[in-house]
DNA sequence: CTGAAAGCGCTAACAA
DNA sequence: TTGTTAGCGCTTTCAG
């Protein structure tokens, strides 16, 4: 079942290493029977044997894609795809090929993980989220495993290779595009805390906030899931303060897209009464109403970074960990306006 | 690098073939060794090598995932992952790997393909999608590998394993829905009529029409890309007739929530003076504005199925080619209404 | 019930 | 520049 090497090598009147040599392309086999072995793969349609291959090189030309459990819907869904596209073009590059996770949980995706490595199934592995406390990362650490994480890392900020956006600085430019619009009552909704993109956002926008003098009020912090029920009484309640928001900075633009839906039914108009910003920029905040003035994170850019990075990892064992900051850039659209002039506080 | 068989094999003091019977739970192994063995592996941290593994039994443990190259955004966005979700529970339960085909244009996923076939790097393969004329497809019956297509083949429909809705019907009830509320100018939506989806689900709504006795014009199907530009102009065209129409069946829920944006931006509101309905119910589908009312065709179902089918064809050579159905399930939400009392043609 | 040994297809010394 | 040969780690006859 299947042209081996060694057929090819009596076709081409060769030794099987004289073909291995000739797929390898060596350089000290002659032009000549490299081309007699070709033309013999090429008439007996061989194809190599990639487990074979792996089995003997000790290195499969493998990447293992983890991303978190799908239960947080929102967070993940085009970003996923957009970063796997990424990913996935600089894999088939590189002639690499794309393993992914399997599972449901939690810890169904930690053993996936622990199949991966231990069963000699990549050579490097790629985290598509970055939470506080995963045990999958803390596994590769310890394994010394080729990995990076898309995302910043929780701890260890110096000795995991990571690709990332500068959230917080991005956090902060958006922010004070609320407030260079007359915005005083800026609140914060963001996602699962446990994910470190959360927290970096939000510590830009707090930034932003304390360097305009405005004050932060723990009131305008909301964290929550915001698709499933719970959501709706979050943003009432927001509104319901004695000095509702004027401006609000949400974490992804799905969320934006329920909380705009959420705030029609409550009677507020986007942005007539209230102006949105938010992140990612996936395309539906394209084609939603409004549009979404959002940031632009480069979702395929940062695939494309973490694919090239574990790549080097593998390659290079002595590689230094190393950050790659993509380039945000904010897409002004119409979610945002200027803040009506006699704010409530004054 | 890494605890083998041998290791285990003399610390249990057995021969290799032993532990490999133990593995494998083999039924001619005494108990007693099996429990001495598996101490053994405990206690040095065995883990079998796939890739040793793969090689001797001719077989990975692994199916190939393949999508189509991500040029239209639209349809297939929330529906991958979701149904990759599916695919990934089932292949976890059954402990298989899972692989996907990398590369952006159409001739890189077809070679990633063919990798994945002659390298033996995995052992069946779902396709993602159906089209007119697919390469891949052709590639895989004519090498006889074992595969599964998500969706409706365009030919040989009784010769390939498929999973799929009945879109026909589907498409039949939900523009029934749209009769049923009294709209009699109806028109269609759909996107890549290369997609054996869209061509169902507009034969599903032609019977419809054509069994209420309602008139099926040329100019009430639309196909084009939505997101990109030229769509808003063919929305606009359509209602300029002289007879607009007063529901829209739109092939994707995605492609929906594009349309409903620009509707509005000609000043047409859903449903007021345009009903909707569409196909999917993923998840957005819920929280735009208004809620659609859209065949929920059970996407991660279609997933789990797929992989149920591969992986019996894969150990059953001879299981003969068989066509899943998965239920769809309406879902009313609130972007249809009754029509308006006289309609302009009368 | 268990062991010895051959072989899966390829690579990489080591020779020539 | 090429051939010979010994593995890579595991499975699986075939013996015992």
């Amino acid at each position: 079942m299947g042209i081996t090497i060694k057929d090819v090598a009596k076709a081409a009147n060769v030794a099987p290493s004289t073909v291995s040599r000739v797929i390898a392309n060596n350089s000290r086999i002659s032009e000549n029977t490299k081309k007699r072995v070709r033309k013999a793969m090429k008439d007996l349609g061989y194809h190599p044997n990639v487990n074979a291959r792996n089995l003997a090189n000790k290195s499969t030309q493998a990447l293992g894609i983890v991303m978190k459990s799908s239960t947080d819907k929102a967070l993940q869904n085009p970003f996923f795809s957009e970063v796997l596209r990424g990913i996935s073009a600089i894999a088939h590059e590189e002639e690499h090929s794309l393993f992914i996770s399997t599972g449901e949980t939690e810890n169904e995706i930690y053993e996936s993980v622990e199949r991966m490595v231990y069963g000699n199934q990549v050579d490097g592995i790629i985290l598509l989220y970055s939470q506080v406390n995963d045990p999958v990362s803390d596994f590769l650490i310890e394994k010394d495993f080729p990995f990076v994480l898309i995302g910043k890392p929780y701890n260890q900020v110096d000795s995991i290779t990571h690709v990332d956006n500068d959230n917080v600085t991005a956090a902060v430019d958006i922010t004070n595009h609320l407030i260079e619009q007359g915005h005083e009552r800026i609140a914060f909704i963001g996602g699962d805390t446990d994910l470190v993109v959360t927290l970096d956002r939000m510590r830009g926008y707090e930034l932003a906030l304390e360097k305009a003098g405005l004050p932060i009020k723990d009131e305008y912090h909301i964290h929550q899931e915001f698709l499933k029920s719970g959501g709706r009484e979050a943003v009432h309640q927001l509104f319901q303060l004695d000095e509702p928001p004027t401006g609000l900075v949400i974490v992804d633009d799905l969320m934006s897209i329920g909380v705009m839906t959420m705030l029609e039914e409550l009677g507020y108009q986007v942005p007539q009464d209230v102006s949105i910003v938010s992140f990612n920029n996936v395309y539906l905040s394209e084609i939603s109403r409004p549009p979404l003035t959002t940031v632009d994170v480069n979702i395929h850019g940062l695939g494309c970074q973490a694919a090239k990075c574990v790549i080097e990892k593998v390659n290079n064992v002595d590689e230094p960990a190393k950050r790659i900051i993509v380039p945000y850039d904010i897409k002004k659209r119409q979610s945002t306006r200027e803040a009506k002039n006699a704010p409530l506080s004054e």
